[in-house]
DNA sequence: ACCTGAACACCGTTCAAGT
DNA sequence: ACCTGAACACCGTTCAAGT
């Protein structure tokens, strides 16, 4: 009744799904390919099988989690393409927050779905009306805009001792002297916990919504404006 | 004449200078600890004496590095006072390439500089004319626009077999099919290994400097927009 | 105070061997 | 084709010991 050999227990897709949650108890910095063989219940070395690499692997699991980052056609309405797709992009790291840093460090050219994701972007642009000599640093300015906020707001806190470094920098930041730094003792009310260098909480557990919202349309607002100058 | 017991060979200062010696010799990923010992002639374990870990000593040298980008002030000048800001930064960070992941995504909490600089975005932004109920949203929004672009432009590109991932893309690039990407396909000439996820030469040996100027612009003008509307 | 030295509990990856 | 199994060359970190 049992096959001479066994179909194989393992697939590319499965051993990502297995990386993901490893990825989500552990964190990136204690991630390890033979947890994931352990998960797995296989040696650490069928992974090779599948991946080249452990940086393959990741590599994956960005491109996995990414997969839903492109929004849609919206002819006629760039900014509202734009909106999403900074919309989706930030949803989608904060379902797998650990891998903020990768996509937005280093990750950026894998997946297939990356020329989808240009083109898109292109396509805003040149409905948006910018000039063909604008398009490069337009576009740049957008992939960076792109990854920029969620890649800061799901930057994981330190993981060693969290809870002594969360009141270290608590009793530094009551200790802030107010006649050096007059603006920041005054605003502090306002930015404790809820802005970068002063919060202690990470961003997966403290979202930044109201930032997020400002930064995008700061963003878009600056893009219509520098695509209008530069048709002159 | 020799003292009874030598005096330490060893200083933070100079651990964190051949930790930075290594970063550009080796790049972030194979860091050790261990290296930059061997480097210094000493025990691994010595360097527990000044730091109490790995990421301790990575941090210092993110300190090291970011100690000149504030900017002096220029009162009555916030729009110049953040390009300055802005271009400080990423040439800092162009000083030591390898640094710029950490510092973007993880390590904005640590150096005593951050509240010189939480104190001048501050003061910027008040001098731009923000009101108090935005300084949050706006503050968060400078600072991901800081370390942004740096980040993207400085990742590191993959560091097994470089060449072949290079030769790869290349050839992904070429065989982009016009049909499905017409607006990638028409501006390829203009994008290719100039741009995110379309280049295979990383930005510490092309630099982006005009996308980095754009972008800047971008961010600016959207600031002073946002502003502006904010004020009613 | 400052560093040596040994040891622990891990890693990613290679290669040969099994089925 | 797909996985086991052993082995290699590393890691960061702890702890005790030296001076």
């Amino acid at each position: 009744m049992t096959r001479k050999a066994a179909r194989p227990g393992l697939s590319a897709e499965h051993i990502v799904e297995a990386a993901l949650a490893q990825l989500a108890e552990r964190g990136l910095e204690r991630f390890s390919l033979r947890d994931v063989a352990r998960a797995l219940g296989v040696y650490p070395t069928a992974v090779y099988w599948y991946f080249r690499s452990r940086n393959e692997l990741l590599a994956a699991a960005c491109a996995h989690a990414l997969r839903p980052v492109v929004p849609p056609p919206r002819p006629g309405d760039w900014q509202r393409w734009l909106r999403e797709l900074f919309t989706r992009y930030r949803q989608a790291m904060r379902r797998h927050p650990h891998l903020a840093q990768l996509v937005g460090a280093q990750m950026l050219s894998n997946a297939s779905l990356d020329f989808a994701l240009v083109e898109g972007i292109l396509q805003a642009l040149a409905q948006a009306g910018c000039p063909d000599e604008a398009i490069v640093e337009l576009y740049n300015t957008v992939v960076v805009a792109l990854c920029g906020f969620a890649t800061l707001e799901l930057a994981p806190l330190p993981a060693e001792d969290p809870e002594g470094w969360a009141e270290d920098l608590q009793q530094r930041v009551r200790d802030i002297p107010a006649a050096d730094y007059p603006a920041l003792a005054r605003h502090l009310p306002r930015l404790a916990d809820r802005s970068f260098i002063l919060r202690w909480t990470p961003g997966d557990r403290r979202p930044m919504a109201r930032s997020f919202a400002a930064y995008v349309e700061v963003v878009i607002a600056g893009l219509a404006q520098r695509i209008a100058q530069a048709r002159g």
